[in-house]
DNA sequence: GCTGGCTTGTGAAAATCTTCACAAGCCAAG
DNA sequence: CTTGGCTTGTGAAGATTTTCACAAGCCAGC
């Protein structure tokens, strides 16, 4: 391969993911290496599963005294494309969309949030931390104005689809969702879902099993 | 097996809770029947994973006919733990705590919020909807008053495992945890983290992932 | 420069999850 | 009552993911 970037599945790149933010802790409690039993302790795995994990993408790591911390999260920063800047547009001003727009996390990392957009006159106009609240109406232009690479939807459910279909016949190609909805969209446009009730639900029905079983 | 609910894997009920939501859909628009693939496409899967995830609770479809869209609701309500209320504490009055409350569908769903802590002075005292918001010292107090079963926790990082390991010890049996961090916790706490860098940083490495390859 | 103690990288095995393929079975129509 | 068209339920196959186990290798100390 000549790419910096492997296809690794969806399941390390998720671990990655937690990988990368206990590296960060550890970068700020001053340690210079890490082992992988101590670096899947911390981010909930198995030191094997770490190993197998970083050796997907031909690691680095040294026999006897693990990895090296800083070049470790350089590393999975570039595979998850975190070394550039992504130009994000919110869509849907509402409760979700306000508490992801306020996250200054996202930012850090690089997500930039370049323009919100509802469809709520009351909303319209609006301006938040200097970003102005515009109109849905005006999706296209906006999308085109930012460059936009990725959308967050935060829409009720009943919207979703068609702002969504929208957004990738403007060229957006990554949708964060989080309407409780399965979207229909053209494959080179990549869609996460995010479904709380899921996570809710599967937590229940977990709490039911334990009662019934040991 | 004697009892109403049996062990399925992760997977399988996290698909249920979708199939769930799109019979929900079936119903309103008034359908008898579904089909396995009908299911499936609503819920983006195939065919041969639903018929497998519902046979392994053992179901009851018709052959040639399909699954009866109301019998199958409330047979994966069952399942899911969703034919009783459960007692639920939320803590943190933040942005993602509001929005949590706010939302109506986890109230239909019988997943009640009796009460909201917080450790910010000028939070603690204000009311949403009918409910005090409470000093998070109380947490103890408060959650054997709701005999709470379910805690979300909706708190900076910092804050959520000191706070975990009290509502453990004060009986709660699941925890919904949004702050970006492993809790650790006695193996019969359940335990369902929603990480949302997880899920944008999942979305980026698709994208670059896109860019390099086809 | 050698030794001892750790830790990685990785094939192989095990476990889990998904897809395939088709017999079994039901309904409706004639 | 029989036939035809569909659809389920499910073993078996295939794919993927996780765990195991250990040789290879590095560092620190002597
Ligand atoms: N709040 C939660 O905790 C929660 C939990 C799970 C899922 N969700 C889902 O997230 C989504 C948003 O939820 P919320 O609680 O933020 O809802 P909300 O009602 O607070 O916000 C939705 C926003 O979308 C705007 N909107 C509606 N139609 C639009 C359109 N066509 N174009 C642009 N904007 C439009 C509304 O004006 C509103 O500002 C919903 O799909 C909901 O089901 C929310
Ligand atoms: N907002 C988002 O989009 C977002 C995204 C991903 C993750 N998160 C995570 O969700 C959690 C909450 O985020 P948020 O944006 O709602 O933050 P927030 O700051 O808006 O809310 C946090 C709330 O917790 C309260 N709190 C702090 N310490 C507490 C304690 N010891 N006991 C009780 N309450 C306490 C604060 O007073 C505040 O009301 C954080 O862990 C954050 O990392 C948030």
């Amino acid at each position: 391969m000549t790419s910096l970037v492997r296809s690794v599945s969806e399941s390390t790149v998720r671990r990655l993911s937690l990988y990368l933010r206990t590296l960060e802790r550890l970068q700020a409690e001053g340690a210079e290496t890490v082992a992988s039993g101590d670096l899947a302790d911390r981010a909930g795995t198995t030191a094997a599963q770490v190993r197998k994990d970083l050796s997907s993408f031909g690691s680095f790591g040294t026999r006897g005294l693990g990895y090296r911390v800083g070049p470790l999260h350089a590393r999975i920063r570039e595979i998850l494309g975190l070394t550039r800047p992504w130009r994000v547009v919110l869509v849907g001003a509402g409760r979700i969309g306000s508490a992801l727009f306020a996250y200054p996390h996202f930012r850090e990392r690089g997500f930039r949030i370049e323009a919100i957009l509802d469809s709520d006159p009351a909303k319209i106009g609006g301006v938040w931390e200097g970003v102005t609240i515009q109109s849905a109406a005006h999706l296209e232009q906006v999308l085109a104005r930012a460059e936009a690479e990725i959308l967050i939807l935060a829409v009720p459910a009943g919207a979703a689809q068609e702002l969504a279909e929208r957004a990738a016949a403007a060229g957006v190609r990554g949708i964060l969702n989080f309407a409780p909805v399965r979207l229909r969209l053209p494959d080179e446009v990549e869609v996460n879902n995010v479904n709380l009730a899921v996570e809710l639900e599967a937590l229940s029905h977990a709490l039911v099993l334990a009662e019934v079983q040991g």
